[in-house]
DNA sequence: TGGTAATAGTTACGCACTTCACTATGAAAT
DNA sequence: ATTTCATAGTGAAGTGCGTAACTATTACCA
């Protein structure tokens, strides 16, 4: 398999198509949907699907992104966030909640940061059972020649929307965040 | 660790408040970015930033309610994909590419299908090369029986938003899939 | 103060997903 | 017809990420 058509695998045959209202719309999501669905579910469905895939996309933008680096979306936050902090130390728990992911998921990040030597282990004298996540100054040289290059890297595609889309865009991910909080918190 | 908050770890501190404009955003990264960042950027970043957490927990919700019925996101949309398709059955590529995702990630959902018995492969005799993914008559039933549920787990969510929001964030997604469909075949 | 509960982190485990390398087969070209 | 190239699928390896079970420490409380 030719590596150029590896790489846009996943991306490939999603077909998307302007809508009569000017709107996109994937033609095969709502082909295999619209019998046996009443419409006011459909438009749920669709959106819903929307925003798995690009979730599912921006995503990998990011690990591809990062990996030319030798880092990871997940790791590459981790320094970022890191790098903000007073001291660059945060507590894993701290950092858990910062990336809105479970504690185990920075261990793993962590350790892969600790083993590039970007990161250092420090026990916290004030509470024995915590561990604090200490940008070495390789890490911070590191997000520092990173930072501008990354942002620039996720306005490559955001620049192509008008400042409203984006408000927008945001707006609505976020109602469905807040929204979805709501219903799986129990 | 508590069982009930280990299930909202990651998504418990996530503050999202209205901005003036009466639209949602995240008060810490847009805190954290604000310093040495042109305002123009910000807006990009910050909807850049709303797609990912959206698509992260949109991707969680979505494995926690298919890990109740033994299956997971990605099992579920090839089930379902082949209840659809010409006599229950479909050609690994044809499932890759239909799922957006990679032949190998492919290969891997249809193991475990097969070890649980909901699909079995079959060989192909037009193309000696090809494989093709069968539903048996458990994975018809398990399917069917699962369809209208999932669907109903999906718009308990989306059903909190009008007609036109969900349209919009329909299309705001999708054109960020086009966008970045042609960016990043290059 | 002594016992119970909450908290921080990690180990163990499993699945999803990607990339790369490799095999087998089919198609195309000269 | 043989070489060459493209395609279908999978093994190997690595990461990300979540859940559950466990240890160590701290906080609470009666």
């Amino acid at each position: 398999m030719n590596r150029s058509e590896i790489k846009d695998f996943p991306i490939s045959r999603l077909r998307i198509e302007l809508d009569k209202d000017g709107c996109y719309f994937a033609p095969d999501t709502r082909g295999m949907l619209n019998k046996g669905l009443p419409p006011d579910m459909l438009a749920g469905i669709e959106a819903w699907a929307a925003v798995r895939i690009a979730g599912r996309l921006t995503h990998l933008n990011m690990e591809r992104w990062a990996e030319q680096h030798g880092l990871s979306e997940g790791r590459m936050s981790v320094l970022f966030r890191l790098r903000k902090a007073p001291d660059q130390r945060l507590a894993m728990n701290e950092l858990a909640l910062g990336l809105s992911t479970t504690p185990r998921n920075i261990t793993g990040l962590v350790d892969n940061l600790e083993r590039d030597g970007l990161v250092c282990r420090v026990p916290d004298p004030e509470d024995r059972r915590s561990v604090q996540a200490q940008l070495t100054p390789a890490g911070i040289e590191k997000i520092d020649a990173l930072w501008r290059a990354s942002v620039e890297a996720q306005t490559v595609v955001t620049k192509r929307f008008t400042k409203d889309e984006l408000k927008q865009l945001r707006h609505l991910c976020l109602k469905l965040v807040q929204l979805m909080k709501e219903e799986m918190s129990r």
